[in-house]
DNA sequence: CTGAAAGCGCTAACAG
DNA sequence: CTGTTAGCGCTTTCAG
């Protein structure tokens, strides 16, 4: 493995020449560039990238926190924000929290190292206030997760809006007992969700009841179980506001499987609009959101701010769904 | 952010003192270290990670090469090798090359230039011989796909073996007019998959028909556009092995659409057992393999390359898909 | 047990 | 236009 050293000797320069072609730096005389260029060649030297970060200080990685690579949504949304990050030359380094809180602070802590240029927060484990100490150390975003007073950019969705709408739809059908699914407590967008679940059916005077509303919703798997303990419940709902695309699916199928029929016993509604809505039977409604424009915004945003261009601030994005209607209620 | 210079200066020891407290020398006095110790927690000391890889000449980044990181085999892949590599202490930068050879080059170059320590490729978009020159640099894994006498550690699944079971399957139900799915032409693992699927028809006398083999069967919507170019045949096929289960969804779900009856019109046949497997209608009958367990064996034969205990020589471990009998054929 | 010194490979003033 | 020089922050001999 050659150095520049190596380089300046076999073409006999000094190192700065060699670095200055290796940087298409003006002021290099064609005799000697082609001379560095010849070595280059002939050695097969590629200059050595941590030395390069330890002197630049910079790493062009950014770091992107998913609590599940595997999740459609998370996965979607990885490869939104990693194309763009390529396109601008930087690489993307994934990191799967698993929703715990301690992978999250050391992932956070590679800003502190200088591992990292940059960190994308698809998720939010812990509470703010813990997190809020490495944003001296690099540009930190906020991607589908909300946080008050948090000083930097977020980019998130109207989740009270489109749990709203979910609800008021399913209102509008007549139904009167409404249930709900989530994957975390803590999380601040979950939050919003249920508020806006709660006020339709407040403003509709329909019944709140704690036992209509299902946590750890994520998966397919998530939905057979869910089904499993709406069965068991000796009032059922008669709709429910899936949270996710997957979920909505394994509750219709499980359904289905013990003869309910969607949306005749059981209106179900999903969220995301990811293509598996399209292959269920019935068909899923669902919130649509626009995943990739999200994470294509958020990395494009990681990008100014390292640029440099303006501060980092507290800016908000908030990107609507809208109720994409098919078969499922 | 301070460095360890400033570290030493505050409690009052060298910088070689620091350095050993913070590595978990031996041969430190209580006192000394008790006083780092103290500087460390003050001044909120964090190593810079660079520098410490410029001198280890190691980085502790292992890159996952795969195609694209949203589709549920690869996302599968993507979590069970991440989460090994974390539990060692090895961060994953996933690279997608959207199939392009160029970027699975430029990734191969991060070995050269020491930005990550190996390179597991889950698919292979280059000839060999243009990966070839990269192993000198250090040990990249094949994972998911094959090549003939590749000097490296190899993990992949009986292509041959699963597709001539599953088309031999569709035989047996009587069905002699039987079509072939697959993603990319030029992947070993596919042409292995194709020549089960040929050999089952030969030796049952079949017909064999090019327009029954399609091309870019990778996602639901794939699986769409191929049942209307199925639709659209003078002598339409009345079995297909999908090669992956959203295919096979999409296609069911598009035969539905289109009256016909899944498995009586067209039987289908899956690969991967994924989820998605259990909510269509019918549910999809489909190739087992252990995504997770050939990822995770992929990460530890990566570990155990860097670790230096064995030289990196060929090996080849084949892992076996079975049928697994839904409701599509 | 501890410190001085050398250097990982590269970049960027600075002075010609 | 080019070379010398001084580090980036850390680890690791080598002498005490």
């Amino acid at each position: 493995m050659p150095t520049i050293d190596e380089i300046a000797k076999k073409s006999g320069v000094s190192r700065s020449t060699v670095s200055r072609v290796l940087n298409h730096h003006p002021y290099v005389s064609e005799t000697k560039r082609f001379a560095v260029m010849q070595a280059i060649q002939e050695l097969n030297y590629i200059p050595n990238a941590i030395a390069r970060q330890l002197r630049s200080r910079s790493t062009r990685v950014i770091a992107i926190l998913v609590p599940d690579a595997q999740h459609p949504f998370f996965s979607q949304l990885i490869q939104s924000m990693s194309q763009v990050l390529m396109e601008k030359g930087y690489k993307s380094s994934i990191v799967q929290t698993f929703y715990r809180k301690d992978i999250e602070i050391e992932t956070l802590q590679l800003l502190t190292c200088r591992e990292v240029d940059g960190v994308i927060l698809t998720s939010l484990e812990n509470k703010w206030e813990d997190v809020e100490v490495f944003l001296s150390y690099g540009p930190v975003i906020l991607c589908n997760e909300y946080e008050e007073n948090a000083p930097i950019p977020i980019f998130c969705y109207d989740e009270y809006g489109a749990a709203y709408k979910a609800v008021s739809y399913l209102i509008q059908q007549n139904h009167e007992k409404i249930g709900f699914c989530f994957d975390v407590a803590h999380s601040k967008a979950q939050q919003l969700r249920r508020k806006g679940y709660i006020d339709a059916l407040q403003e509709a005077r329909l019944p709140i009841k704690e036992e209509w509303m299902f946590e750890g919703a994520m998966k397919i798997e998530d939905g057979f179980r869910i089904f499993q303990q709406i069965r068991a419940l000796n009032d059922c709902p008669t709709a429910i506001f899936t949270g996710n695309d997957q979920v909505a699916a394994g509750m219709i199928k499980a359904a289905a499987n013990h003869g309910w029929v969607v949306p005749g016993d059981l209106a179900v509604i999903g969220y995301d609009n990811q293509s598996i809505c399209q292959v269920t039977t019935p068909t899923i409604t669902t919130i649509s959101i626009p995943i990739m424009e999200v994470g294509m915004e958020a990395a494009v945003s990681m990008i100014e701010c390292l640029s440099g261009y303006h501060e980092i601030k507290r800016t908000v994005k908030i990107f609507t769904g809208h109720l994409y209607i098919r078969e499922s209620c």
